[in-house]
DNA sequence: GTGAGTGCAAAACGTTTGCATGAGC
DNA sequence: GCTCATGCAAACGTTTTGCACTCAC
């Protein structure tokens, strides 16, 4: 949960202007604790506010990536684009996502991954400079709350086959 | 590295027909050990035989995908599409990926990772169903190679800031 | 006042779809 | 011959860009 008046504070130490929109985008997205996509965010930042225009808000997503506040949940090192984002902190962390409500906690455990990857390493010769783990899994809330209703059905998506 | 031969068998059970067209986008994917982007794929299929039509190369990415012959490296949880793909064994892996030349090895370690899904899972109460796990680095190859000539810059993008 | 930021509209991209034609079984 | 698959082109959704205007500093 990145706070605001620190945001605010690097964006005026970067030479970058606080302006309306940017405020309004700003406190939209840390306002998320689930990851979103840039069609949810700009709905979103138009139904409060319709003057704003998409790319302002394409280009404020854009500079806080940039800027190390929003992530790119799954930036890559292929070079492909993905199309959710996340505001989190600097800290180096991993990501637990719920796949029944879309909730994301962030856990540190880099002791038994340090572990895992000097093995890895002597096994392949590879040297690992950089690792992304992400556990997907339910949360307590949607244990708790489907114990009946069966889960494991995810967001429903255009379906084929 | 998939057989051809049993992709064939795979997809004359499941009804589909062995069209050239296929038959050429299915070897030029099953050819790359790295990790490709439909981009790229469907330039190189276009440049080999330039009558098949975009629509083909993506049907195929997609029908290969359903079958699980090929991954969506970044397949999330949150529903967001991502472009890369890979043709990949079905067993239970993870990806190292050197960050200098693209290469893609697998690797399995999942005693560690079991063991660190267990440490989470007590402390959060998350029940985990599910991991991916990526690391990044430098290949052996890579590595000699490069000893000199610093490393580190990764294909240029577009650069901003 | 000046440069950074904005809204708009249009362009650019990657991907999907509808449809008539063509190929595999 | 029946179906599945293809190529084409148009549609689609997302993101970027060019531009004149505006605002924060």
């Amino acid at each position: 949960m990145p706070d605001i008046e620190a945001i605010v504070e690097r964006l005026d130490q970067g030479g970058y202007h606080l302006t309306d929109p940017r405020r309004m985008v700003l406190t939209e997205i840390i306002s998320r604790t689930t990851p979103f996509t840039s069609a949810e965010l700009l709905e979103e930042v138009q139904r409060k506010a319709p003057t704003i225009g998409r790319a302002t808000v394409f280009r404020t997503i854009d500079l806080l990536c940039r800027m190390g506040i929003v992530q790119r949940i799954h930036e890559d090192a292929t070079g492909g684009r993905c199309h959710s984002y996340l505001a989190c902190d600097e800290h180096h962390h991993h990501h637990l996502i719920c796949q029944s409500c879309g909730k994301v906690t962030d856990f540190r455990e880099d002791a038994t991954l340090d572990a895992l990857v000097r093995t890895v390493e002597q096994r392949t010769a590879f040297r690992v400079e950089a690792h992304r783990l992400e556990l997907i899994g339910i949360c307590l809330d949607c244990q708790t709350s489907a114990s009946s209703e069966r889960v494991g059905s995810r967001k429903p998506r255009k379906s084929r086959i």
